[in-house]
DNA sequence: CTGTTAGCGCTTTCAC
DNA sequence: GTGAAAGCGCTAACAG
């Protein structure tokens, strides 16, 4: 019950705690015998060095900090996923930090972080952020700073993304090829990067095929409070409803099924709906789900590689480099049938 | 970009550090005058204390550990989701682990624990332990240890679960009442509590309802590596087959719906699956999908409830408490038609 | 009410 | 090769 320290340590072993400290951190300058002593002792008693006091000394955590918007959401857990990955094998620890969406707490959580309890930090926006000058006091004070999926332009830094422009251009696209002619975006934020980036990709789609582009096929739905039920169901009511449906979040896609289902509109008959998702049980979903899946994971990883580059000397790479990768268009076809032969 | 530290809040304000330090605990034995003087330099300049130095001195880290076998599930995603809200209330900051199912990384990971870096630790075993020393040293350090989900008899905490055997039972006797005579369960793993007492209210379902329990009719499907897809094809194959399926958990469910859609089996005309999930996109689901649902959220914020509780001063309560949540039985169902009337 | 001092456990000069 | 001493930034015990 009595700590193991390295004051311990030395004493037993008739030795100053510096010699233990070099020993331990194998230095050359500790003959090989006294080396042996103490990792002997160290095991026995299974010393574990203070993290806290070792980081005071050396100013450094050994720790990274994740901040995400949201984590009941397949996206962000599987981007944590990846960072925890290269983390742990790196020996570093990682802090979880949510915001809910919450610009204040981004912020608040931030403002935590600037001395000294973390190396380094992986953020994706929240939906409210606009303002950045607690990113800038973080960067003021040393600490690297990755974006991923949800990033800012006024910030050099490494920013990892999938070419979100492109997959808005092919999931409108596909919805055209299938025969869609009047194609509504479902927005979740009018600031957000991956959400303006999709949003041009549909605007081109619909140019290159001669498809006019009209403000309210654009519709948003970002407020925490909204209901948007009532909203999509009016939206999606009356003769001049859309006949395809882009979603630019996956809860905006579990909606718009929703609101069909309630009001009758059957899916991909009536309406074909397509949207960003990251499910992981495929063969449990109705056939008629189409998606754009991001390589979390991969993100993830990704970006945590990049944060240990700029952790390391060269701070240089670290300067304004993007990464992009590739999202997949999933499509569960809609028309093949089940293999099932009914027995009569 | 020099630090901002007590020392110099005390020189620029020609105060003593102890004194900075006091205002900034708003101790009771500092002038109002002085305190305000204080904030305001604090403020403008920004402040944050060193969390470390604090930390060292005060012996404790306003930091908990939460370590989970995996991630990329949404059980215990949203567990995670309600340990944070209630961390993040309370200003603790929420350090997260990911043991893979894998004991080693297990206990290596605690031990990293033992000197102080997180005040508690929230816990739920690897698919792997059995040997349980390391948590036993966690305790012997004085640090409260949470289960949940998957606990051990073998330490006496307080142990955050659903009411697995009950729910196994109902499982059990809705397939009895859809039909079902023949039903395999699916474990994932011969140690882990929450499989055996699931199990056991199988058993006892079947016991009750005058249905033999066959030992060939409990298949273990734990081995990472193992090929489970072929070794429940076989299971599925042949005049002997089974006409219902319990799967303690979500992979195993999903992967019987794969096989039953490999061989042409319907569901759930020819064979009813039900499963442990906690899948969120409802809608997005096929109907013939039965689950029964933990309440991940509450778990995580009961978990997180009863660790605070035993960092307060009173550790008396800690002792083997038994927290007991209700899951769900959710049926999607799967006879009701569409309400689309197909235009002619 | 405020200042002085000591020390949390560690690493890193600087001595010898 | 090893020891003594200082100090990371903070808080708490003891003065006054």
């Amino acid at each position: 019950m009595d700590q193991v320290n390295l004051k311990r340590l030395a004493r037993e072993l008739n030795l100053a705690p510096s010699t233990v400290s070099r020993a331990l951190s194998d230095s050359y300058e500790i003959s090989a015998e006294t080396k042996e002593r103490v990792l002997a002792l160290a095991q026995q008693l299974n010393y574990q060095p203070h993290p806290y006091a070792r980081s005071l000394r050396k100013r450094s955590s050994n720790t990274i900090a994740v901040m995400v918007p949201e984590i009941a959401n397949n996206f962000f857990t599987l981007v944590i996923n990846g960072i925890e990955e290269i983390a742990q094998a790196k020996g570093y620890h990682v802090l979880i930090y949510i915001t809910h969406e919450n610009h204040a707490k981004e912020a608040a959580l931030v403002r935590h972080l600037l001395n000294g309890r973390a190396d380094g930090v992986i953020l994706s926006l929240s939906s409210q952020t606009q303002e950045l000058s607690h990113l800038h006091e973080l960067r003021e004070a040393g600490i690297p700073l990755i974006f991923f999926d949800r990033v800012s332009e006024e910030i050099d830094t490494v920013k990892v993304t999938t070419n979100d422009q492109e997959s808005g251009y092919l999931a409108t696209r596909h919805l055209i090829e299938k025969g869609c002619k009047d194609i509504i975006y479902l927005a979740s934020s009018a600031h957000l990067s991956t959400d303006q980036l999709r949003w041009q990709g549909y605007k081109a789609a619909l140019e290159d095929n001669g498809i006019e582009v009209r403000e309210e096929r654009t519709l948003l739905l970002g407020e925490e409070n909204g209901s948007h039920f009532e909203t999509l169901k009016k939206a999606f009511s009356g003769k001049t409803r859309p006949d395809g449906v882009f979603a630019s979040v996956e809860s905006l896609a579990t909606l718009s099924y929703e609101v069909c289902e309630a009001l009758g509109i059957h899916i991909p008959g009536e309406m074909k709906v397509i949207g960003f998702s990251n499910l992981r049980t495929a063969s449990l979903l109705k056939p008629s789900l189409t998606t754009i899946t991001q390589p979390a994971f991969e993100i993830g990883k990704e970006a945590a590689t990049a944060l240990f580059q700029s952790m390391g000397k060269n701070k240089a790479i670290s300067k304004d480099r993007r990464i992009v990768l590739s999202s997949t268009l999933i499509e569960r076809d809609s028309t093949a049938s089940f293999p099932y032969k009914k027995k009569d």
